[in-house]
DNA sequence: TATGAAAGCGTTATTCA
DNA sequence: TGAATAACGCTTTCATA
């Protein structure tokens, strides 16, 4: 993925309804160049989908959660996030390194719903939790820098 | 925020670049009428924007960990955030109970880049840090279910 | 890959209920 | 608040290079 296509990925990380439009005035290319640009990288799946950002408190989701599993039965099976996906207040799921299997982020509407959650968690899943609650979020969704070489180009000049 | 909102908000939730022309139609509502819902569900800040949702893999990140901090002078005043906010490899800083102050999310293109980082989180911050490195994710960036009562209103029935 | 042109459709402001 | 209209701008496809 060269220059161009990381700028394109930037600006609609950063602003998801850009319009093609826009995104031409700012790569300097046509905008059926970039309109191309912007389906090939969809279809590659580096861009996976657009989102709205979502205040959860005003959404009545204020409690957020992060939510470490760990199995009680070390040998079976691990499909805790099969398991778990049905629960619709976990918002993401990581396989981790470290003590526990998995992180999980969670949004409730309140500690009763938390409790609640948590007893769902360990039945599903046949897992021991270990809670850590969100008391505010400075910040969140920052889109990370792309830099120049992810990918060194290997230099097959032969002229 | 009643119903239609919160059908709409869900919907952005899921595809941040539906139309208004759609989301009139998955509402039953006229265009100019989702219109209005929109800008306002903006304007109040229930929709805070709209993001492409990246593959990090493909775009040279492929990295993630979870970077719990925790002052190494504990009656120095805690202004961590800020002093973290230029690090731009950090997308998110959540300010959480227990025994560190924050969990930083943090996403990098190697394992030399991570140590890089974290050395400059913690002469950025003056804190120490835990890390925890994620394998894989599941899913991520899943939507919540809106339910119905984040105001449970108050059931009074008597009969 | 990039461009420009043309058709169709979506967005937005305005007006009225 | 919601609907209808109309002007405008954006998206998408196509032919071309």
């Amino acid at each position: 993925m060269e220059e161009i296509d990381r700028r394109i990925v930037t600006l609609l990380a950063q602003d998801g309804r850009m319009s093609f439009t826009d995104l031409a005035r700012e790569t300097g290319l046509s905008v059926s160049a970039v309109h191309q640009r912007v389906r090939r990288l969809e279809k590659r799946g580096v861009v996976r989908g657009y989102a709205a950002i979502i205040d959860h408190d005003a959404v009545g989701l204020p409690l957020t959660a992060f939510v470490s599993i760990k199995p009680i039965d070390p040998a079976a099976p691990d499909d805790a996030p099969d398991r778990l996906s049905h629960l619709r207040a976990i918002e993401a799921c990581h396989s981790v390194a470290g003590d526990e299997s998995y992180i999980l982020k969670v949004r409730v509407a309140s500690p009763v719903a938390l409790e609640d959650l948590l007893q769902q968690i360990r039945a599903s899943a046949n897992v021991s939790t270990r809670t850590t609650v969100v008391l505010s979020t400075p910040y969140e969704h920052r889109v990370p820098h792309l830099a120049g070489e992810p990918d060194p180009a290997p230099d097959i000049t032969q002229d």
